[in-house]
RNA sequence: GGCCCCAUAGUCUAGCGGUUAGGACGUCGGCCUCUCACGCCGAAAUCCCGGGUUCAAUUCCCGGUGGGGUCACCA
């Protein structure tokens, strides 16, 4: 059996988008699964549109979520030749034909036929049994031509046994012959993308199912230059909460993979996460840890064939993006070998400019790194909250939370004495651990009459600036017994000082 | 509007004639606890409607409704 080959199309007119990339995600889980090989062609015959950015962007977009090609990128520009030969052979075999019919003729016949309400409204076939003459007085006339497929006028149906929704077939009554190449020259995307394929010897088309009823069209246009059909299998499609079509323009960029990885997600908990939207094996398992794992699973029988809704909530504030894709990403972040998320962490580290390379060297502040990483991981959802909520740990600089200090730090004007009075105690063991500080810190609440709570959480607010966090003796020991003194003598300081100005208060 | 496709909680889904309709996210409550998270326990919430077929329909058939796709000299 010959190898599967499939494509991967992509327009350059934007960003690549979730729609897109899911796309790109099962064709390449399907190849890896069959092995096979994944051609990527960049569909830039839509010169208004098309742009060299957008082309870069898109394989930006596919190169962070780690699929990758086997031939290509080519450029579709770059087979006009190949395409407008395919459109003269047509003709040559009086499979296609050209029309003189003008747009603005076109056009009135089709509001004629709209004001008449007719079932059929599209091309009547005027140009479809031109004699010579009537050609050559066209073109004498200087008027312009397209290509029209001509689609046998038979009874009966074009169809196709589509691998996800079954037989799918069109009447021929209901196809009208369809244009091909343009005035101008060019062929039109339905031509040049059946050419291409073929070209690639591309053996299954999976896209989405947008192209579904445009495919019997297709299939013809096989049929008559006496190419093999590939198989087909069409996925259902991503809508928003509202179930219209997901855009750039309407939904901004979260509808972007570049949002995922601007905004903190492993990409592969972005893969993850975009494979389980319209696919499933019949058991419960959504987390699959590794490409591998997912790719043991999958299969084209899995797909659903109802579309599928991207549950983003504009304007959320808990939510930036589809609340299942933050579990899924939250789920790897906790889950996945330290050794593996430290790079991860490390870049974003190194974008903040609090990187310190001893982290990355072996020894103890390579092991501290690594251990605080597990100790912190399971509280965040996003490799941003490395930077932004654990930021305490790796910088001296970071921002006291407003709400936090008023209600843990100056809960008690006493505060102002029991934390130096903590930094000293804690200064004064020779043996810095877990049980110490423990030990320490409950032996001074106990002396001084208070609840080991309030201690507690006015410490992790002086010394991390935030009210959530690690157990506080987990904290005082990733810190270290130099800092966290010296924070909690530096914070004590805030506990009578006025309120600092924030928008809260 | 024509043609085509789809239809299980708010969302992703399992189910393929007989189930207390299963799981996950989210929501709410509880346990744990120095906070938050994790973890654990529990709750609310679903078979679009109407006809058939059948001893029995979420499941099969038909119709309706709803949603989507597509009807270009875009891709």
């Amino acid at each position: 059996m010959a190898e599967i080959r499939v494509r991967f199309p992509p327009s350059p007119t934007g960003y690549l988008h979730i729609g897109g990339a899911r796309t790109a995600l099962y064709n390449w889980l399907l190849v890896k699964k069959l092995g096979g090989k994944l051609v990527l062609r960049i569909e830039d015959t839509d010169v208004e549109r098309s742009t060299e950015a957008s082309a870069q962007a898109i394989l930006d977009g596919l190169k962070w979520m780690g699929i990758t090609w086997d031939e290509g990128p080519y450029l579709q520009s770059d087979y006009a030749e190949h395409h407008r030969e395919t459109a003269e052979a047509l003709v040559q075999k009086g499979a296609a034909y050209r029309c003189y019919c003008t747009k603005e003729e076109l056009a009135a016949k089709r509001e004629a036929a709209q004001a008449a309400k007719k079932s059929f409204q599209g091309y009547d076939g005027t140009c479809r049994d031109l004699t010579d003459e009537q050609r050559a007085a066209f073109e004498s006339e200087g008027r312009e031509s397209v290509v029209r497929f001509r689609v046998p006028r038979q009874e009966g149906s074009v169809g196709f046994n589509d691998l996800v929704f079954g037989l799918t077939e069109v009447s021929l009554a209901e196809l009208d012959d369809f244009v091909i190449v343009r005035s101008n020259g060019v062929p039109l995307y339905v031509l040049s993308n059946v050419a291409d394929d073929h070209r690639d010897r591309i053996t299954l088309v999976l896209r989405g199912a947008d192209h579904l009823v445009n495919t019997p069209k297709q299939v013809m246009l096989y049929q008559a230059m006496g190419w093999d059909v590939p198989q087909f299998a069409h996925m259902a499609l991503t809508l928003d909460p509202k179930k219209a079509k997901i855009s750039k323009r309407r939904h901004g960029e979260v509808v972007t993979v570049q949002f995922y990885r601007d905004h903190g997600f492993l990409p592969w908990a972005f893969c993850n996460f975009m494979a389980m939207l319209g696919w499933s094996t019949g058991d419960d398992r959504e987390l699959y840890e590794t490409p591998e794992d997912l790719i043991r699973a999958f299969s084209i029988e899995g797909m659903a064939k109802r579309n599928s809704v991207f549950n983003y909530r504009k304007g959320d504030p808990k939510f930036i993006t589809d609340p299942k894709a933050l579990h899924i990403n939250a789920l790897h972040l906790r889950t996945m070998a330290v050794a593996d998320l430290a790079p991860h962490v490390k870049q974003q580290l190194e974008a903040a400019s609090i990187w310190d390379t001893a982290w990355d060297e072996g020894g103890d502040r390579r092991t501290w790194f690594l251990e605080l990483l597990e100790l912190i991981r399971v509280r965040y959802h996003l490799l941003t909250d490395f930077v932004t909520l654990a930021r305490a740990f790796f910088d001296d600089d970071y921002p006291m939370d407003a709400k936090a200090t008023k209600k843990s730090l100056r809960k008690d004007p006493a505060l102002a004495q029991y934390l130096p009075q903590l930094a000293e105690r804690l200064e004064g063991l020779e043996t810095y651990n877990l049980e110490t500080t423990e030990t320490t810190l409950r032996a001074l609440c106990e002396e001084l009459s208070i609840k080991p709570g309030l201690l507690i959480n006015a410490s992790r607010v002086a010394i991390t600036g935030q009210g959530v966090g690690p157990g506080i003796f987990d904290v005082f020991t990733a810190l270290g017994q130099d800092r966290t003194c010296a924070r909690l003598r530096d914070k004590a300081k805030l506990v009578e000082q006025p309120a600092t100005p924030s928008p809260q208060s």
